[in-house]
DNA sequence: TCTGGGGTCCTAGGACCC
DNA sequence: TCTGGGGTCCTAGGACCC
């Protein structure tokens, strides 16, 4: 059996655990730039704002006191992931961490004890004992299934946070009233196209053959259809190193300056190649691209982007930094202020197996050595200690109006309990 | 005024090979 | 009228996920 165990409201629950005045109100979290609402408390919810609802329009909410708002704190966050995975590590020997707020376990009756629905209210139990996070369990002889039990879980306080769902005819009465816009799988094209057919449940997908699934929607589909049947078809997955890695980001304001924007970009490249030699890789592609203001229609417009390739496979701060630095200057326009900018890194190799490049004579040994002593620096002594003299000193100019603080990464920010008080 | 960031997989079609 | 057969590789675009 699978079981997914999905953290509720996640980013809320995180700023609760250090906010318990917090519990039972309406709180929500907003994506970078204090952009839009990307994490909701059941009471927000209730509110009316809605996943990705632009903050400015339910900004009016905050001042009448009737929601706190958040900017996300995702150094806070992938700590208590980190927490969460501990936890269900030690109730399964299979884990696959499909997100930040989402894990999968393969588990099966015998180490469960025998009971697989208790098996589940008790590790949601034990889970928000040891981390504070509230979870639900779902378990199904697939993932698919796995997903919809866990949802079951939320809609459903009476479950205690585990739903154990394998009986075909239980399967089938939940599909039946399950929306097929909710199944993993089922995205907004697909249900735009398939409720205008007239199906609007999980069960009225279900009911279609095997060959119309394949003809709309090719081999993904047929998955998710057998999925839905009971047959397992996605297996439970381990980690693999990235094939691309991008980092960008929205400013707060529009950025005219090329040395301003050429710092940001510096700052980007160093936090891609960063995580490019973590996982050991080295890239041939680098695509850097530049964005005005997509939503300032009165503005003119620009987007442009330039693919640089390197003979040599690099994970060197300084060569992707410098060629990324030339790109840019050929994209920038004069006068024209940019939203958006970033690098997306490609075609990666091992990094032991560089093909190195005949006519290429640079020191790859000095290039390692440095890079070796600058992430193990600032692995030490915090992040961003020591940088490439273009990075921005002031770092990414984001809007970060009501962010909290790091409780659980930072000296300073540890919280104090105060005896006397 | 104000609207996020980071990924993966699949498919169709074109170019090329013998 | 009818115009071979069997492949590979690459890319762009579309779909999905959180």
């Amino acid at each position: 059996m699978y079981a997914l165990v999905d953290c509720n409201n996640f980013f809320v629950s995180c700023e609760r655990l250090f906010r318990p005045d917090l519990e039972g109100k309406a709180v929500v979290v907003l994506s970078n730039n204090d952009g839009c609402a990307v994490s909701r408390s059941n009471e927000a919810k209730r509110l009316g704002i809605r996943m990705g609802q632009p903050y400015f329009e339910f900004a009016h909410l905050e001042q009448e006191g009737k929601v706190t708002v958040f900017s996300s704190n995702y150094i806070l966050y992938g700590d208590i992931s980190r927490r969460v995975q501990t936890v269900l590590r030690e109730a399964s020997p299979d884990v696959e961490v499909y997100s930040i707020d989402e894990s999968f376990l393969l588990i099966d009756e015998q180490m469960a004890g025998g009971d697989l629905d208790r098996w589940a209210k008790a590790l949601s139990a034990h889970c928000k004992r040891l981390t504070g996070i509230p979870v639900g369990v779902g378990v199904a002889p697939t993932k698919t299934l796995a997903k919809i039990a866990s949802k079951l879980c939320k809609q459903y306080p009476a479950l205690r946070g585990g739903c154990y769902m394998h009986r075909e005819e239980d399967i089938r009465k939940v599909l039946s009233k399950f929306p097929l816009e909710d199944v993993w799988g089922i995205g907004r094209r697909y249900f735009a196209r398939f409720s205008a057919l007239g199906m609007h449940t999980a069960a009225d997908f279900a009911a279609r053959s095997a060959e119309w699934v394949r003809r709309e929607m090719g081999v993904g589909g047929l998955r998710t259809w057998r999925e839905l049947q009971g047959v397992p078809c996605i297996e439970l997955e381990h980690p693999q190193p990235r094939q691309s890695i991008c980092c960008s980001r929205s400013f707060a304001k529009e950025i005219t300056d090329p040395n301003d924007l050429q710092g940001q970009l510096s700052t980007f490249v160093a936090m891609a190649t960063e995580k490019l030699r973590k996982q050991h890789s080295a890239a041939r592609e680098a695509t850097v691209f530049i964005r005005t203001n997509r939503h300032r229609t009165d503005l003119p417009q620009h987007y442009d982007s330039r693919l640089i390739t390197f003979a040599t496979p690099t994970d060197d701060t300084m060569v992707i930094g410098k060629a990324s630095a030339e790109a840019l200057r050929e994209m920038m326009r004069k006068g024209v202020g940019y939203k958006k900018a970033g690098i997306i890194l490609g075609n990666f190799c091992p990094r032991n197996q560089v093909q190195a490049d005949l006519f290429d004579n640079t020191d790859h040994e000095r290039s390692a050595r440095l890079m070796k002593a600058i992430d193990t620096i600032n692995a030490t002594h915090g992040a961003g200690r020591v940088h490439i003299a273009t990075q921005a000193k002031e770092g990414i100019k984001m809007n970060r109006q009501h962010l909290s603080p790091a409780y659980t990464s930072s000296w300073s920010d540890i919280i104090v309990v105060n005896a006397d008080k």
